[in-house]
DNA sequence: CGCATTTCTGCGGTCAGTGCAGGCTTGCAG
DNA sequence: CTGCAAGCCTGCACTGACCGCAGAAATGCG
């Protein structure tokens, strides 16, 4: 697939890991707000005007992995067996993620603890995560058969994806003591809820 | 309840709404990132300075009703009768809203049209949201017995709010086509979407 | 090696947002 | 109606994000 990354790209994708890291650990001394793009720039040894033509705000570099995943998921639900619910693909994509969950783990620790007291970053994350409503809103609508606008993909998806961000927000404490299957279980519940509520607007007459 | 305004207050009201027209019209004209701050404090005729006194943001101005808003539902919510379910109470508070919906008209319109080009105030909207979330989930939480944290409150303050929002953005044109109790049919296909997912929590065994 | 393409960098500029200090208004007491 | 205290408005100076542009530098390729 990707043969051949040549020097050019390979360069551009190593110094954009090196703002990433360098700018998370100047976040993580000196807060969100304590550090400036000059800041950054100098300890990644660019140019700060060179910072703006790897991401487009300050805010973008905590979120560095974000467009990787949503375009992850969205391959996913693309990809999907021919049986497959829209939510049961987004249960397995979640599934390999928390699988793969070492090495992101002290990314996603500082990623939590930033966005705590920093509120532009909440408010971020709010934005990315809404990308992701998006791509789980129109797989849900085809699955359903609605607009994309209707209520329905909507109510499912906003479900799913609370089920995600509550996952997102377990206490860093607890998550090592969560047994393999644990988080999974979130989804499960969630998914139980959902098919519920569908169930309920396929019976009217409960009120 | 609030006798005696006081000269200070009133002017301060006064200049407040006085930005936020002036700015809205400002904002029609040339669109939200082609007004300066300088230029809606030239319009309202106060010190660029002074904008800073009364809007933390360029952006809170378009959502300069939120607060109080936030603060009716809570309100609401926390003077409900006895047996009334918070997602009730969001009903009763919905209705009233969309009742008293003919002045708000127009700037909720303005409102919508800006958010579509500037990015920047729909995130803003989802923050502002959120905080709505947050109310919600707090007054489910103590209905159905769970932690704010807990899975079951996310779910169905996100399943809520998507109704909410899916209401926020019917297009205008069909605003004024609607019968007089349809908007409220939403809230209620929410509201039934929400008690089937409870229930089938509740009782363990489909999936 | 030499040329085309892409990337990096510095410069100058715009604008949001903030702390501070001084001037003006209002509320209130005498 | 007068003076004083509190709160509001304003200008100033400043930081820092972000952008357009044009030239220098690096890279890919023949």
């Amino acid at each position: 697939m990707t043969d051949a990354p040549g020097l050019r790209e390979r360069k551009k994708r190593q110094t954009r890991e090196t703002i990433v890291r360098e700018a998370l650990v100047l976040f993580q001394e000196r807060g969100f707000d304590g550090v400036t793009v000059a800041d950054i720039a100098a300890a990644a040894n660019i140019a700060p005007r060179t910072f703006f033509a790897y991401f487009p705000t300050k805010e973008d570099v905590v979120f560095a992995d974000h467009e990787e995943s949503l375009a992850g998921l969205s391959e996913r639900l693309r990809q999907r067996p021919a049986g497959q619910t829209t939510i049961d693909a987004l249960r397995d994509w979640l599934a390999e993620m928390v699988e793969s969950h070492d090495t992101t783990d002290q990314v996603e620790a500082c990623r939590k603890s930033l966005m705590r007291d920093t509120p532009s970053l909440a408010t971020q994350r709010l934005a990315k995560m809404s990308e992701f409503d998006l791509v789980l809103r129109e797989g849900i609508a085809r699955d359903l058969d609605d607009a994309v606008d209707a209520l329905r993909p909507r109510l499912v998806a906003a479900a799913a994806l609370a089920a995600l961000m509550s996952l997102d927000e377990v206490h860093e404490d607890q998550w090592d003591s969560l047994a393999p299957g644990e988080p999974i279980k979130v989804l499960d519940v969630a998914l139980t809820f959902l098919r519920g509520g569908l169930d309920a607007l396929q019976t009217p007459g409960s009120m």
